[in-house]
DNA sequence: TATTACTTTATAATCGTTATAATTAGTCTA
DNA sequence: TAGACTAATTATAACGATTATAAAGTAATA
C-alpha cells in the first residue's frame, strides 16, 4: 500500500524539521502513487486541479527539499527535463527511444567496472551511472 | 600525429559533400588537437582570436554536421552544457566530481547487462550509457 | 498577540541551444 | 569571367528548463 510509504516519507521529513504543507503532501503523494518518473512540469500539471495557484517554483523547490532529505533521486538527461524517482534503492533504467518510457531494471553490482576504473585511472571512485536504451515491447508492436 | 587525423576527417567530410570552410577546419582542428572533451562555448572562445566574428551558432551548427558525419560524439549532462568527443571508438568516461576532468576509460562489453535487460524487460536493446564519477588524482592531492 | 522564520506565489532572469533572416562566400555553368 | 545558384556564416531573437527575487501568506514560538 502506497499510503504506508507516504506516511514513512512524511515522518522522515518531520524528523528533519521540514514542515508538511498541503503542496508538499500532494507532490509527495503524486510521486509515490504515480509509480513513474515524472518531470517537475508533469507534477505541476497533475496537481493544478487541486492547487490552481501553485507555482511551478514550488514544485522545483520541494523536489529539491525531498532530494536533500534522500527521498527522491533526480534523473538528468541532456536534452530534456529532469525526471524524479521516489525509489531510492539502487536500480538502473531502460528507456524507450521511441516513446520515452522508463522502466526500472535491477542488476547486481557493476563493482567490477568501478574497481577496474579506479586502478586504471587513479581516481577514487564514488559512483556510476548506467542506462540502457532500446525499443519497448509496445513500440515494437 | 594529429594532422593525419585532421586530414582523414576532412576527406571524410568532402566525400559526404560537406564544404570545408575555414571555420569548419578550425573547429575540427581544435577538437582533434585539444585531446579533450570541450564544450561548444570552449571551442568558440578558443577560436575567437582567429575568428573574431564567428558566431556561436556556427560552432553549434558545425558540431551537428560533424556528428551527422560520425566524426564526433556528443556527451550530454543534465545540469551543464554538452561536451564533444572526436574519439568515436567505443569507450567510457570517468569524471572528477571536484574539477570536472573527463578521462577516457576502456572496458570491454557490458553486453551481458544489455542482454539481461533485454530478456527481463522485453525491450529490444540498442545501446547503453555508462559513466563513472569520483575524484581524480590531482584533486586527491 | 507579537515576533519570527519558513513557505508559497508571481514574476523576472539566466543559461544553453536552436530558429530566423539577411549577408557573404563557394561552386557551377554559359 | 559573369551570372546564377546553393550553402554557410553572422547577428539576433526565441525557446524551454530551471533558478533567483521580492512580496505576501502561513505556521511555530514566545
Ligand atoms: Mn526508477
Ligand atoms: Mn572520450
Ligand atoms: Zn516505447
Ligand atoms: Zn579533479
Amino acid at each position: 500500500m502506497s499510503s504506508a510509504k507516504i506516511n514513512a516519507a512524511i515522518d522522515n521529513l518531520k524528523e528533519a524539521g521540514v514542515r508538511i504543507t498541503p503542496q508538499r503532501h500532494a507532490i509527495l503523494e503524486h510521486l509515490i502513487q504515480s509509480m513513474s518518473h515524472p518531470t517537475a512540469d508533469e507534477i505541476y500539471k497533475a496537481l493544478e486541479g487541486k492547487f490552481p495557484n501553485m507555482s511551478v517554483a514550488t514544485v522545483y523547490n520541494n523536489l529539491r527539499v525531498f532530494k536533500e532529505a534522500g527521498l527522491v533521486k533526480e534523473l538528468t538527461y541532456g536534452d530534456s527535463s529532469s525526471r524524479f524517482d521516489c525509489v531510492t534503492t539502487d536500480h538502473y533504467h531502460i528507456i524507450c527511444d521511441s516513446c520515452g518510457k522508463i522502466v526500472d531494471f535491477h542488476y547486481p553490482g557493476l563493482d567490477e567496472v568501478e574497481s577496474l576504473a579506479e586502478s586504471v585511472t587513479g581516481f577514487e571512485v564514488g559512483r556510476h551511472r548506467m542506462e540502457i536504451y532500446g525499443v519497448c515491447p509496445d513500440c515494437k508492436r
